[in-house]
DNA sequence: CTATTATATTACTCACCAGTAATATAGTAA
DNA sequence: TTACTATATTACTGGTGAGTAATATAATAG
């Protein structure tokens, strides 16, 4: 990587994908601002103007990891816990799925969860939207029977949210997801106080 | 403010306290880097060379919010939630005021908060040492009969940081702490299913 | 074989901003 | 007054890092 000119095999899509696998790692270890094109460069191995090849500003890469979160992310949510086809035991299993399968993609991707629930300015616009499609789903729930309907199920939402959240983004809690899920659910439905040794 | 030298009246620990104050207003609405020690000044309504009067550093500014957070947020823990002393209707009276307390304190302080809770480095060592001492209480209140032996508390512990770090720096959610306390705290000890309608 | 497009490099510029030099006025104690 | 300390200013410096100019080689289509 020392004379210019194009290298024999090169492939624009592999050096993007590269660089942004480089900038997902960067920017969850350093942060938006410490964070330099340079670092990122040297991680993807190729050099400073050829990111500007595939991305307008180093603003605009970082958004694209933004937007990468954010799909995918309600796509694991619309799939696991928005689904009304999956036949499940009971509705524990059921909300215990779904919460499985939000832990385990926030496990899956680390860097890319940290950058879109504490990096990015659409934090909080994440956070706000997750809190609405489960407190949908609360809500449906609620009017089947499960809950009692005087339960306000907007600050259920609120806290579920808080706690993916803590769970997604502090280090020393991303292990074992499933059981993690599974624990917090039991504790989530039956409370501290009601639980049956 | 255009001629240099001593201003009549001048006290150097008002200017310092403005720039402390300047400086959590900026960093909390910017972030660490994109905070210029210029805007800070700017508002303190000093100069830029004042601020290297009072502090070594735009790092160490930041640091003194930092520690100020830890040690005004654990001084509120210790007085609420440990409080063994103060006598309450039950536990679970006990328990919201606790709650209270923290929500109070973030509804505060809601620059600190966010300071210390989301910019500052040291904010996942803060969560944990707030994790253990919440951990801590329950346990105590466990080994008083008040829970079922068998709950792992480490993790009822995680849920209520991740809660109350949801709760307190969300900004639609800073809204009549003592309310939300009293409604978290219920539906944390009885649960989703177990409620009283 | 040539023209064009895609991919890449070295070497540079320019703005921005943390921190500093030099200096000046106010308060206070002898 | 004089001397000293505390508080303040205008004007500057120097490093850093995002983004660019100029250029070169590979792939491919006519």
């Amino acid at each position: 990587m020392a004379k210019p000119g194009r290298k024999p095999g090169s492939d624009g899509e592999k050096s993007r994908a590269r660089l942004l696998a480089a900038a997902a790692a960067e920017f969850a270890l350093s942060g938006y601002h410490e964070t330099k094109i340079s670092a990122i460069v040297k991680k993807a191995g190729v050099s400073q103007p050829a990111f500007y090849l595939y991305f307008e500003s180093k603003e605009a890469i970082f958004q694209e990891l933004t937007d990468a979160f954010r799909e995918q992310l309600f796509t694991h949510v619309q799939a696991s816990l928005l689904a009304p086809d999956i036949q499940h035991a009971s509705l524990a299993d059921a909300i215990a799925a779904g919460v499985a399968g939000i832990f385990s993609f926030f496990h899956e991707k680390p860097q890319l969860t940290h950058i879109g629930l504490c990096l990015s300015p659409e934090a909080e616009a994440i956070k706000e939207e997750l809190a609405k499609r489960i407190q949908l789903n609360l809500e449906k729930e609620q009017q089947m029977g499960y809950f009692s309907a005087d339960i306000d199920m907007s600050m259920a939402a609120e806290s579920l949210v808080g706690t993916l959240v803590h769970f997604g983004t502090t280090s020393r809690l991303q292990k074992e997801p499933a059981e993690r899920a599974k624990e917090f659910v039991q504790l989530f439905l039956n409370g501290l106080m009601n639980r049956e040794g």
